[in-house]
DNA sequence: CTCGAATGTTGACAGTGGCAGCAACAGGGA
DNA sequence: TCCCTGTTGCTGCCACTGTCAACATTCGAG
């Protein structure tokens, strides 16, 4: 067969970078997290085995770069129900909430790179966590406008949110582990959400 | 002491199963989980390394028994405190909930192994769903107490302690993570589990 | 005591992450 | 135009892993 003279056919790859990515996050949705090798990502996309090295210290630095693409895809979500809630501060909230769930569960592996690999110390991939981070800002947000609505009772936002997160996140674990099944999911999600935000809407006694 | 034959090196080892679980939770703590194979395991042993097949069907089965072992001493934390505090369920709920972060805590590596792992299906390993279904019904006993105490609102007491169980399991998750300061987690967990408590003890409206 | 069932051992195989060294480009002086 | 250097990809190799099959040793029931 004649080979085209194409210069994406040709020696370089062009971006193999994102190639490697976008190839990897493919067999991720396909198979489980475990049984994902890096030849077997070089191969889907077509390079030699060793090719990869060339744009990732190792294979941990390359499921780190998928993770950071996975919260990006996070924070689109949560940030597409800021948007179409606007000026309600509180459903904002809630449907950001919401959105993080879904958008968990319909990633499962993806997500769980994003949070079981990589285990400590965030000086090892800084993007990573500035980009988790950026995630997490949405939720912030929402936070602060419900409390200048006077939706959400005064205090470090900051503190509510990982209260928030903590929530969901545990929730999309333990539906993705099994503990919990599919159908428990959407009324958990509705009755843990209105819980914590009853909780957060008034001033805590501490007895 | 105790125990069934320390012949001096016999062949047969007398119990290996329970020797390879222990072994393997034991390199889990100094090392992260990836890094722990299961032939290192059996060396750790003093073992072939294809001896540990005599008692588990491949890698994923050990390790679903490591975290067998995690749960019931996760069990164990638990029910300590409610054992602390006898005639009080609220200080039950709460002080379990912190053992069950102080736990997740002080052995990273593995509950992760307890959570990471075997996505899915209960049906592959029974008798791990079963075991953390009993560490879990310790959670659901302080919060009927709790309801007849007056303390918590009435209610399907599971649903509220998936909720419960979703909050302190994703805060372990994110300070394990790295997204979470530690230092953060003292006041975090207190403010989290206040928050969550409040909103519990009251009737959530709708709106 | 005998013999099958457990349990442990050795050896092999394919697949993996990672490294070293070679090969094919790209682009910029001369 | 030609060479030259840096980038990117390739092939080959290594140690190691999970797993299986065949063999060895021991235990325990008869």
């Amino acid at each position: 067969m004649a080979k085209p003279r194409v210069k994406k056919e040709s020696y370089h790859h062009g971006d193999l970078r994102q190639a490697l990515i976008e190839g990897a996050i493919a067999l991720i949705s396909e198979k489980d997290i475990g049984s994902v090798s890096l030849r077997e990502v070089a191969r889907q996309v077509g390079v030699s085995h060793a090719a990869p090295y060339r744009h990732f210290a190792d294979k941990e630095a390359m499921l780190a770069a998928v993770a950071e693409e996975g919260f990006r895809g996070l924070q689109d979500a949560m940030q597409a129900q800021v948007d179409a809630h606007p000026n309600q501060p509180l459903q904002q909230f809630n449907a950001t909430g919401q959105a993080y769930i879904d958008w968990g569960l319909e990633h499962p592996a993806h997500y769980q790179v994003m949070f079981g690999g990589t285990q400590g110390n965030p000086e090892t991939y800084p993007t990573l966590y500035k980009t988790a981070g950026q995630a997490f800002q949405v939720l912030v947000d929402a936070i602060v406008r419900s409390q200048v609505a006077g939706k959400i009772q005064p205090g470090d936002p900051k503190q509510m949110a990982n209260v928030a997160w903590a929530m969901v996140h545990g929730m999309v674990m333990l539906i993705l582990a099994g503990q919990l099944s599919p159908q428990q999911s959407a009324e958990l999600s509705e009755f843990g959400r209105r819980s914590l935000l009853y909780g957060l809407a008034q001033q805590p006694s501490p007895e």
